[in-house]
DNA sequence: GATGAATGAGCATTCATTCAT
DNA sequence: AATGAATGAATGCTCATTCAT
């Protein structure tokens, strides 16, 4: 898993490239429901190429996912010990829905993905949520966000946020007013409510 | 041919309340890419009947979408007039939360809709915000809720909670806790920001 | 066969009239591929009572085709004795192609019937070619019509124009002079061709 | 990649020409009616692969009229310029004639096209049509053929023998013979109507 | 490796026919 | 007799996947 095993990559790497690339653009555009046909014409190649690189539709999907993953996660571990945890999970609440808003695609695919594909990717899904859980965690405990709800609380409006984007950034709604309720409402609760 | 104003609706109606329901259930599990034989199936009815009943799969998923939405239409309505405006909007916020716990199914199809089948259903999800829209501004004008959102927000901000909870909720995320966020989110500001 | 055998026809004969007419009406005007529950609905009736005076699809366009053929058939047995050979068969003729410019209906699908229904159809036009075909030797006998012809050419033509009416009569085609061409091209040749 | 039109037609070339053939045969023997899975079950491919080289149904029949007509115009339009006007009528209503009796298929189909598929079959049919007046124009200029008919007239009787030759070939119609029916009635009348 | 043709199960929808009321 | 609801096989079409070239 570790060694570079195949030399012709030049091209095979061109073309995985593209697939990517427009597979994120149609999965966007179109949802889940595109057709890989639609895909592999769209990276202008053939559909047995698309196959060549991602087995299924689901492998494809997953791929998608990793892609816009991995960074995320990078920069959630990045945080985990940053001096000021509650400044550090607000910064990547905003990280977050800064990129749903800007690359307006399929934080909500990583977020719902239906009933349909999931298994493989909800696991690919869990190690962000777990980072999440550590911000939130270090957060908490330094008094920065209240006490009384938990990672999965947090792991159900965030993710629901950026759905909600994804389907209202065309008709009106302000990331950063979305956002700003957000951050108010995982202040620790003043004296009465 | 006297009085009773429809006759064999006996079994019409239970074959017609069976559909929904299958279809509710379906829509529910598996989204809308749920097959209309499976749905017939899953009814003990055949494809025809469901056609007679239902002539689009459209149609059916508007039908779901009424039976749900029009009772949530109604008590929205009747709030209109509710003395403490800021209350007003609690209490039906706490009510949507509550029925997207409970009846634990299609909200998410309401609040989402996807890009696929979109019209009637758009129409008739148009209204609800509409109404929501009338408690906000109210609400805003008591001072009960923070001038600086809109109702692109609130409704960005509530239908991610509803999906939220919808995905998360057999992950353990507690529709209370969740609710909290908004509700604190949603107040005006304390003094600083 | 003979002795009418059931007392409340007053009002199944009616719906039995009213479904002839409405299938007459459909046919003609989309063809044999109306559905049932089409004409039963232009007749007013549910579709059980179709299916009770007619069990099959085919029972109905039959009994079509012959309340178009019955009257005909009928003329052209009264031709049989006619004086005038060759009048009689112009007449006929004539008769055939007038009804199927006035009526604008089904002439075709009693010369057609396309390879969908056929036999039973087909038996029953049987008899008015043969009607067609005496009339044909008599006026052939009487040096009205050209001998080098039989009965499978003429039904050939004869059927032909009456499609051709059909298809083409709101494109211009006067059955008059369509009619003409017929005609001269029955008669006896001249001396040369 | 070198300069072969197309490499792997082959095999793509062949199913679509069984497939041509397939609906070809299919059409002449039951009509328009006939299902998809049926020609591609009689053309040995699968339902997808008459998909791909036909995407419609009516793609596929437009094909087929194309493979009828095409020869057809051409030889329409070489005789725009014969000699001989009236010849030439006589020589294209032979040609068609024969490619009826001998090709014994879907000549009906171009020459009725039903109320069904129409649009693109019609103006296919149309170019035909257009040649057959130009024909007629120069032979009636010339003498050839009666003047009181026009293409409208010529058009119904011709698609008409055409239709009728294919519904009753099998029952003894000689097409000569018919041939011979047309070819008379089409000259000018002699001096007696 | 890449191509794109082929596959065939599957989908939404239709409709002739049957049957409970 | 009449009704109209139910049936279920069939249709045109789609698409993830496989495979010959």
């Amino acid at each position: 898993m570790v060694a570079e095993s195949r030399p012709l990559r030049a091209d095979a790497r061109r073309n995985r490239d593209r697939l990517l690339q427009a597979a994120r653009d149609a999965f966007a555009a179109e949802g889940l429901s595109v057709s890989l046909d639609e895909i592999a014409r769209r990276a202008g190649v053939g559909p047995g190429t698309l196959y060549r690189h991602f087995p299924t539709k689901e492998a494809l999907f997953e791929a998608v996912v990793h892609e816009r993953l991995d960074p995320l996660l990078a920069e959630a571990r990045a945080l985990r010990r940053a001096d000021d945890a509650g400044a550090a999970l607000f910064a990547f609440v905003e990280r977050l829905v800064t990129d749903a808003a800007t690359k307006a695609d399929l934080i909500d695919a990583i977020a719902s993905a239906g009933a349909e594909l999931q298994t493989t990717v909800a696991t690919t899904t869990a190690g962000l949520w777990e980072e999440i859980g550590h911000l939130l965690a270090r957060a908490q405990a330094s008094g920065a966000i209240r006490d009384d709800i938990d990672i999965a609380d947090l792991t159900a409006v965030l993710s629901g946020v950026l759905l909600a984007l994804r389907h209202h950034a065309n008709q009106g709604a302000n990331p950063h007013r979305t956002l700003a309720i957000l951050r108010d409402g995982l202040r620790p609760r003043p004296a009465t409510a």
